[in-house]
DNA sequence: TATAATTCTATAATATCCATAGAATTACTA
DNA sequence: TAGTAATTCTATGGATATTATAGAATTATA
């Protein structure tokens, strides 16, 4: 399952993008609009920042900015920081591989074959994403949503 | 991840359906064979029974047997019932539909049309394959095996 | 009737996930 | 320069899920 600490990450990253003037956003505000458990958000802000989403402003009047434009943001990073490996087996895995521990015959592992190919699916998909698909695909469906009550 | 529950059911099918004789297996072979620990491998097999891929006879000479061929058993099945639902959101989930709880605008969610997309591709793959194919599959690496060193 | 298997319930051990607490640090501003 | 409001950092509690184990009850065959 994708954990809260990605979804978190993935919508207050969405909420950052967002944020029309680029003054920095403190956590409270992002995380009493999003609904986020604040100190969770605190160290999801944290990781993220440390991994370079982020650029962080202490002291009053701080907060987060986006270090780099939602386009350039794809959401594979961004769930691989929060959940590890998209591999669903470590062994297809390729940044984290590692032989799974009960396993007799890596060569021959047809479970092996067929997540290697999940991934791959996986992969594809999050890495064509990016924050800023994300919010222009939210903007069309509440487009979507008009017209239909038109 | 997936589990080491749905590795071991699965392990466990192709070993069953690679049994020639079609006399019952008992779990104490299975176990041996493909180092599975005794205990966890008889709670697998009870629910695969319960859920109609195995039959069971008691007593002396007693074990398991598939209850269907192996073409007719994919792994999607195997993988939801050890593992529960397909998806990685539960709002992307079409048997275990859950609206998520932190979610705020479900229908502008673009974390579930993501998901949607990635549970559509790893559905098709696992429904694709069945204990048939791995089996094949694990032979056809290990005649690779033998062309490469011939 | 003894044996060897499944069936069932309970529980221990471990790991992961999520949320919270609180103190230290930093930087703006009045 | 003192106060304030924010980030930073470390530690921990609690819930849940996973995996493995234990032991007794049941069943069917030889």
């Amino acid at each position: 399952m994708l954990s809260k600490k990605a979804k978190y990450a993935i919508k207050a990253l969405i909420f950052i993008a967002k944020d029309a003037d680029k003054s920095p956003l403190p956590v409270s505000i992002i995380a009493e609009r999003e609904k986020i458990p604040k100190k969770s958000l605190e160290s999801i802000l944290l990781e993220l920042r440390n991994a370079g989403y982020l650029y962080s402003k202490k002291g009053i009047s701080g907060g987060y900015v986006l270090s780099k434009s939602p386009e350039e943001i794809s959401l594979v990073g961004i769930v691989r920081l929060m959940d590890g490996p998209i591999a669903r087996v470590s062994c297809a895995s390729a940044f984290h591989y590692r032989s799974c521990e009960e396993c007799l015959d890596e060569a021959a592992c047809s479970i092996k074959k067929v997540y290697l190919k999940i991934r791959e699916e996986e992969l594809k998909i999050l890495s064509e994403t990016s924050i800023a698909d994300m919010i222009s695909n939210e903007q069309l469906t509440s487009c979507n949503l008009i017209l239909e009550h038109a």
